[in-house]
DNA sequence: AACTAGGCT
DNA sequence: GTATAAGCCTAGTTG
């Protein structure tokens, strides 16, 4: 109801800025450790059924990024005098555990030749060449990419998106057509879950799914099926995370760095480092993480640096 | 405790 | 006819 009476726009702007209020600017410096002056977390190995690890007391994983006055919080987060923050992310590792998995050559190849995977997948269901790919036919493209780790329907895309039902379903078509493998992995993975009872994922965590099996409702057959789906790729993903945040410590203590590890946001690690150690640093870390767990194509990631965490540039 | 709302990946 | 996108944590309200 946007924009259709003012009373709706304040109301939105009053429900973002006293969330920003009460969960971050009052609750953060209330959290400070009179000891060390710092935010101390803690993280739950096992805080959440995929094996992606949780953060409390305060949550550290939900710090504002997305709209202006947001990022003002994530400013907040500085390092030590001479030091600097390093922030290395995972780049669509999720995608390409799917590519990995489904064993889906299109994509595959698409990784390899280190594409834009959203401008490949816009040209492969549009019919058009990579560079005819329009902003609207990119955003398509991403929203069903990202649908696909979550079971979305085809309903579920035209509701994501400004695509009609008709549209989305047509486009959905399309797109397991130009990605066969990606289709089949699907379809497998529903059938092992009702099968199993379970779904495991590369490093065979396992999550059980107990409604895929006995008497069938089949809203929670449907949900199960989603979650079935989305629980070996994110899964997987935390799994890779994890094997990286074991090695990175020794790896710096081995190139003689004093950067440490601060921040793990699922996909991302915020380590601090003396200024004259980042550019070492990003490079032991992005190596330690591309590696942690090689696939069938190369998991890269981005590196990010400066005094701020939510002012950072892109190292080269 | 249940519910709504909203911050993040 | 019904429902429809995964995983978390925190704050505020209500009873």
């Amino acid at each position: 109801m946007r924009g259709k009476h003012p009373v709706v726009d304040m109301i939105l702007e009053n429900r973002e800025l006293s969330k920003l209020k009460s969960t971050y600017i009052d609750a953060l410096p209330a959290a400070m450790d009179s000891q060390t002056g710092r935010v101390h977390t803690s993280y739950s190995q096992i805080g959440a059924v995929t094996g992606r690890i949780s953060s409390s007391n305060p949550n550290l994983q939900n710090i504002p990024i997305r709209t202006e006055e947001g990022r003002r919080v994530r400013n907040g987060f500085i390092a030590e005098k001479g030091s600097v923050l390093l922030s290395v992310d995972y780049s669509q590792i999720e995608l390409r555990i799917v590519a990995h998995m489904a064993k889906d050559e299109s994509m595959l190849a698409a990784f390899r030749a280190g594409e834009d995977i959203h401008v490949t997948t816009a040209a492969a269901v549009y019919g058009v060449e990579n560079d005819a790919v329009t902003k609207e036919m990119r955003r398509h493209a991403k929203a069903i990419n990202f649908g696909l780790i979550y079971g979305m329907s085809a309903f579920g895309l035209a509701r994501s998106t400004d695509l009609t039902l008709a549209e989305a379903e047509n486009f959905v078509k399309t797109y397991f057509e130009k990605f066969p493998g990606v289709k089949k992995y699907l379809d497998e993975i529903r059938q092992l879950a009702g099968q199993q009872g379970y779904v495991e994922t590369l490093l065979n965590r396992r999550r059980y799914f107990p409604a895929l099996q006995g008497k069938i409702n089949p809203q929670m057959k449907n949900r199960e099926e989603r979650e079935a789906i989305n629980a070996p790729i994110q899964g997987t993903a935390a799994d890779i995370m994890k094997i990286a945040m074991l090695k990175i410590p020794s790896a710096l203590k081995a190139a003689g760095l004093k950067s440490r590890m601060l921040l793990q946001v699922h996909d991302e690690l915020v380590l601090e480092c003396p200024k004259d150690e980042m550019q070492k640093t990003a490079q032991v870390v992005q190596e330690t993480m591309a590696n942690a767990y090689p696939l069938s194509i190369p998991l890269e990631t981005e590196a990010k640096a400066g005094r701020s965490w939510g002012e950072m540039q892109v190292l080269k």
